[in-house]
DNA sequence: CTTGGCACTCGGGAACACAGAGTGCCAGAC
DNA sequence: GTCTGGCACTCTGTGTTCCCGAGTGCCAAG
């Protein structure tokens, strides 16, 4: 159907594309690529890509410019992933390796990405719901009002204030405290509330209405995070190109939501995803392109990170900047 | 110097322009704000405008557009803030009521005012230097390694992994906790190094390496934390309009160094700032201007929130949402 | 000091022509 | 059958010219 030889012009349409930003013609091509066949030949090619809607003119006598479904091509089948240089690497190590808590961790994430493939960034927070109870923190802070504080085995630390219905003693805190955590120690988050169900039974009766109390603002804790925290950076980046409806990138960017779906779920392991132009889910983004990936300390995700930019991207760049970005990031995780 | 009518003329050169983005005529000008004289009275006056530097033309002949001087002249004698709407307050109390913590007010309040004013909103963390301690947690997470918690009196969170040189008992670090809070509870965070330094001296010799270590941990969270965290909202909203240049903008947003600055350094009391084009401190950002105010709890002001507009903007409109969203934030921190 | 009149200026849009890049197609060569 | 060179055609983008209208500055009179 599409032999080598059209699949090396398509090839070079999206290559030259990219990087002039301009509709390529047949024998600006034959020339830049040295195919080895004239412009005349080349055109022909081009006449049976158009036709199967890899690639478009912009108006009649226009060069070509892919269409969604030639990316998709060329991703799938005509590019390979290009590794970082050394010098990137190592960068990115000491970089990374710099911060000091989980926050900081993602915010370098994200300024790293976005510099590295001068385009918008994002990056999910760690995922409560994969994570594990690392501890639970009772802190009275007056009377009848204690901080319960959750802190979860990749950093993340969530914290509320909790006013009591009795004023409580601190010993029975402390007994509190260390119930919970007996009980909760280990346990991932999506298991928690099972796990606490038939807690209040077990507690003295006196506890009960405190105990309620406190597990109630936990709960809500999870689930209220549930929906996670996403930043982005680099928004600077779009503003040199004018193909793409920059307020609805904008708005896009600052809904938690669409970005969520933007990511995309979890896919199998941590392989990269990509979403181009009319493929990804948001109307005001057609003529942008999402490059994704899950990162996570060892084999599960956590969440996931990726750059966005227009559908004219350097694809195989791009793709290895995320990848790269979410194994050290991964690794950093993991180590702390 | 200038008499009233000239004023007049200027207040009505900025509103029109402000309202069409359009440079304002002489004509035009006298017919809709019925100044009771003839459009070549108005030409003499804005001549002199002109030649006092208040209004310019882009070119001979065409209307006149305000300068930053003229607008400087026109927020500081000619407008009045202009107060939200009964709906409009009501609004912003229950949306910033329904936060749970600190993060969730900071990240309610920025959407809100970008919301409110249809520009950039611009909003600082609360100084951790200007609150108070009102506990310190240490959390045992294994054998040679605690978590440090430092909760303010603002709500606001900060956590620290600290690797310990030894192997301590959970008395022990329940000792030293007790101590630490006992000696920092209340104590403003700029006063905790001083607080600390005799501390080491009058603990037992065997606890002192690992306080050390803690203590140390301790100091730099407070140093890491000066340059403080800001966050903004509705970059969309800048995408209308043309005359800034966009790119330098959303550069100057995403580093925070900038942003600090402009925000300004805390003034007298909770005041308005404005600055006006060419008046901030950073040159890619003449053409916008910034509306800033301290906000706290009670008197002495915590931090500072803003938003970043187009020099044509609407100062009273712009002033009354920011004024009044600063008080607001306000009395919820000082109420949680 | 204000006003109406008048000549002048300049930006922006419409109409137009033109060069250049690129295409499609066809007939001939390999 | 596939490739190639040639040729006529079709666009867009750019530069030019022209003209309209809004707006100005100045002046002389009220």
């Amino acid at each position: 159907m599409l032999d080598e030889r059209k699949l090396a012009v398509l090839r070079a349409v999206v290559e030259d594309y990219v990087s002039t930003n301009e509709p390529v013609g047949s024998k600006a091509l034959a020339e830049r690529h040295n195919l080895g066949v004239s412009p005349a030949t080349v055109r022909n090619d081009m006449a049976v890509l158009e036709e199967q809607g890899y690639i478009t003119q912009p108006h009649t006598s226009a060069g070509r410019v892919p269409t969604d479904k030639g990316y998709r091509l060329f991703v799938d089948r005509l590019s390979q992933i290009k590794p970082l240089s050394g010098a990137e690497r190592r960068a990115i190590e000491t970089f990374l390796a710099g911060a000091v808590d989980l926050d900081d961790v993602v915010t370098r994430t994200v300024r790293l990405l976005a510099q590295l493939t001068r385009q918008v960034a994002v990056v999910q927070y760690p995922s409560l719901i994969r994570s594990t109870v690392r501890h639970v923190e009772l802190v009275p802070l007056a009377e009848r009002r204690i901080m319960l504080v959750l802190i979860t085995n990749t950093g993340r630390v969530e914290q509320r204030v909790v006013d009591l219905p009795d004023v409580v003693e601190d010993d029975r805190i402390a007994h509190l405290r260390a119930v919970l955590n007996a009980c909760l120690d280990g346990c991932r988050l999506n298991r928690v509330p099972e796990t606490v169900a038939d807690l209040h039974d077990r507690l003295p009766e006196e506890d009960r209405p405190v105990a309620t109390t406190i597990l109630s603002v936990l709960l809500e804790t999870l689930v209220d995070r549930h929906d996670e925290k996403i930043v982005f950076a680099g928004a600077a980046n779009l503003a040199g190109d004018f193909s793409v409806g920059l307020r609805e990138v904008l708005e896009a960017l600052e809904e938690q939501v669409v970005l969520m779906r933007l990511l995309g779920e979890a896919s199998d392991s941590a392989a990269l995803t990509v979403r181009i132009g009319s493929e990804n889910p948001y109307s005001g983004l057609h003529g942008t392109s999402i490059v994704a990936a899950g990162y996570g300390s060892g084999d599960n995700e956590l969440a996931r990170l990726g750059v966005l930019g227009p559908t004219r991207m350097d694809y195989p760049v791009t793709m290895g900047a995320v990848r790269a970005v979410a194994r050290y990031v991964g690794q950093i995780l993991a180590g702390s």
